[in-house]
DNA sequence: CTGGTTTAGTTGATTCTATCAACAAAAAGC
DNA sequence: GCTTTTTGTTGATAGAATCAACTAAACCAG
């Protein structure tokens, strides 16, 4: 029917995840994708600990611990006790987060007008809404 | 606009290689997902070459090399010399690599069922046809 | 034919991404 | 209080991606 439309979802990721990666390098950090999509929920979540972004991108718990602690030796957010949870801790951007996500999102931008090129608004909303019920119909199952 | 639907096309790009890791742990073999679609390769191009795999996904050759290298060892593919050019080898499967390719159509097909529930043909044809653009826009940029 | 360039593939080194298991400390529930 | 759950950390390991250096064959220009 569609036998290869997943490898289309392959290329996009592949490609904007190298795209992604050198708008970082022109920003000469150590740092890969991974970390931007992290910093993005910190940016976008209010309180956001380490498990929003676990939840939020259905990471390892691991790598998550990961890639917060490089932001943090990075600079990029800091870490202040949660008020009501002695477990958790709040994690915030710091002065060069900011920057640094007012860049991407520069750069994001370029790319998804890239990505979008002779497509109506029409059929990216219809692209979005199958493409989400697609991801939720892949979630949890292993039933194979 | 459409601010996350990246990350859809992450979570689908993501669910869907754990998916066909489960299906071939499922097998016991030692190989992964990019094995598998480099498998893919081989089994529908002619006279397949390590080179084809590189250009059709899109992958670096020494990630190729070694591709080609694990499945030798893992007995799925063939080399032949190559009867007009002796820096290429023709890859084949093997008959054991045809079982697993039956095996893991079987399974793409499970995963393409479950990913497709509640979508029209006509929505998965747009689908399809979105993505296709979408990748294609992405080629050979960084231009950023 | 000779020498320079391109192509196909290999290897080494390194980094990023992903997983799993074991663990500590705080919180929540009974 | 005691057990269970939640939150986060660490170790170990495997998979995926990337870059550079290199060989050998092929191609091509003179």
């Amino acid at each position: 029917m569609h036998p290869h439309f997943i490898e289309h979802i392959f290329a996009i990721s592949e490609r904007y995840r190298v795209t992604i990666r050198a708008a970082i390098d022109a920003n000469e950090l150590g740092i890969g994708a991974m970390h931007v999509r992290s910093l993005t929920v910190v940016a976008e979540t209010l309180d956001c600990t380490a498990n929003n972004i676990v939840t939020k991108l259905s990471r390892d718990k691991a790598q998550v611990a990961r890639l917060v602690k490089e932001l943090l030796a990075a600079g990029l957010i800091e870490k202040d006790a949660h008020p009501e949870d002695k477990r958790s801790q709040i994690l915030t951007l710091s002065s060069s987060g900011n920057t640094l996500m007012k860049q991407l999102k520069a750069a994001k931008a370029t790319i998804q007008l890239q990505m979008t090129q002779g497509l109506s608004t029409h059929e990216l909303d219809l692209f979005n809404t199958i493409a989400h019920k697609i991801a939720d119909n892949l979630v949890c199952n292993n039933t194979l």
